[in-house]
DNA sequence: GTGAAAGCGCTAACAG
DNA sequence: CTGTTAGCGCTTTCAC
């Protein structure tokens, strides 16, 4: 703010070459050992920070990727959400690139010019925003989320293969009314792990009865209320599938509170591996998605993608089921 | 990406007007309605959108603000940390600002050339930081902390005195034997209210007792781990005033499943009002920290301050005991 | 290897 | 009110 701010120019003058040599020198170019040292000295000494949005305009880097995150209600009170966001920064500052984070709540305010490329993280209500950055040709990638129509390059996970593997662990534990509390059905991770859900029962010969799936929205509160009604039905169930490791920790708040012994009467099974919800004594059996590999796979193929390197690439991870304390034989 | 992007001559020309007059236009300056309706529709029909960063260049702003978090282990295990970048960018969104977040890791990674103010959402490790900016003479606010020595804004919360009445209120109930489930003490909130637990013993003769405090790093893991040790010991506290709200749902769970009463034999109080930890048959009676609105007032300074407005304005906050489920007379 | 100079897209005087 | 023009700070030809 009217500060003298200093220039390249400056930077110039001090060392005593042109603003040319100095420009090279900022982005690495080679330089005779004897101008790289004055240049090297002069940035030291001024304490000079190229701006980064000249850089740009002149057909540089901004070095800045954008963070889409999709606002609907629930995303901030998810676990998942604040660890895109730090593993984004992670994976993003690992490669000193910074970060312009938006949250899409109702209408697209996203400014492309502001990044050299994007990271959508699910795309849930913005659809057409997605369209419009696919038409504005600025790279992106889209993560946790598989993406049919326009042909963008996507990291996800394989949910479905994560619900089947869970709940197929169950019955191979001799359980047949097994429940599932569901998440927000219109995120598609949420929908996948009760199509796993569904078809393992399939496979198996089970019934798949409308009142063992309970909708949560991956929250407590509706977790508990959901909890009630199904241990007032007269038959009840020996197993729940949770959509989330936050449910199944409320599932076992609740056992323990109505003396339900776990595993011995109800086996549980979440999903995420969330560690906030390690603690007590009973440690939750669950599927853990590697959102950490997601995410670090996403930038990477993002780097590619604004180096040069078009190809739109789509990659779909496997879960791993985590093996602890919830899940017996009945 | 290397796509014929429109600029402000295209739109100059297919409106048959000067790039000055499509300035004045983007700028919201006084036009003739012809001309006006003319660039409108140019603009409309090209769906152009400016290039921030060449507007900035030449004198205009970025309309970015950048929002620093402090990385240090746990912020990202808080409720606080997204309700603060939900706030932030909540009240940013509302006035068609974008929001460039950073996270302090170890190293100094933030561009302020990539922002047109700077939020800093409490000090933790970041001192020298906040006062390289002070000297960069970036238009900043800190939120969350108080801070006294580079002479900047800020906008905190007074944790002393919440914590100072939620422990006097405990008194006010007969409790003598209080325990304090305290945060990791580097935060300044942390410490603030330790402060606070300890003159409110103090200005009520109560004797105060280390083994009655209790590190939990805001974690529900240490939490765990301490309730085990503190109900160990021969004389058990009659009342816990905890950090967080987290902190004591935590130590409600333990009440529960120890089938220890609440409030009749343990008095409970937390510190956030955490919208997630309002389940279950007990409703937690807390101190309500008014995070939203010490957003939205940091925004708000942050504004003024670019708007040339520079007098450092100081604000602390005061929170609210919210009477709920949990506190018993003894 | 290096310097001079053009120009990225926009805003802000300055005349008219 | 509007058009002309001079930069903003940087990268990138193009000569040397």
């Amino acid at each position: 703010m009217s500060f003298p701010k200093i220039t390249i120019k400056d930077v110039a003058k001090k060392a005593g070459v042109s603003i040319a040599t100095v420009s090279r020198y900022l982005n690495n170019f080679p330089l005779r050992k004897d101008n790289k040292d004055k240049v090297a000295q002069a940035v030291q000494e001024l304490n000079y920070r190229p701006l980064l949005y000249a850089r740009r305009l002149a057909g540089g880097k901004l070095n800045t990727f954008g963070l889409i995150l999709p606002g609907y209600e629930g995303i901030f009170y998810s676990f998942y959400a604040l660890e895109i966001i730090r593993e984004v920064a992670a994976a993003t500052s690992g490669n000193a690139i910074d970060l312009h984070l938006n949250i899409f709540w109702d209408k697209d305010t996203f400014q492309s010019s502001l990044a050299d490329g994007v990271i959508l993280a699910d795309i849930i209500n913005n659809q057409r925003q997605l369209e419009r950055l696919v038409e504005e040709a600025i790279p992106l990638v889209v993560v946790n989320k598989k993406i049919e129509d326009p042909e963008v390059s996507f990291v996800a996970i394989n949910n479905f293969k994560g619900a089947y593997e869970a709940v197929e662990f169950l019955i191979h534990h001799g359980h047949k009314q097994i429940a599932h509390f569901a998440g927000d059905l219109r995120v598609q991770c949420a929908q996948e792990r009760l199509d796993g859900y569904k078809s393992a029962l399939a496979k198996n010969n089970l019934e798949f009865k409308e009142a063992l799936v309970r909708k949560t929205n991956f929250s407590r509160k509706e977790t508990r209320e959901q909890l009630e009604k199904l241990f007032a039905l007269p038959q009840v169930p020996t197993a729940i599938f949770c959509c989330s490791d936050e449910v199944a920790s409320e599932v076992l708040s609740f056992a323990e509170e109505k003396r339900i012994e776990v595993p011995k009467k109800l086996s549980l099974i979440g999903f995420d591996d969330n560690p906030h919800c390690l603690y007590g004594n009973l440690m939750l059996t669950t599927i853990r998605q590697p959102l950490k590999a997601m995410v670090q796979q996403g930038v990477k193929i993002l780097k590619e993608i604004i180096d040069g390197q078009k190809t739109p690439q789509r990659v779909v991870l496997d879960t791993e089921l985590i093996i602890r304390d919830t899940v017996g034989f009945i």
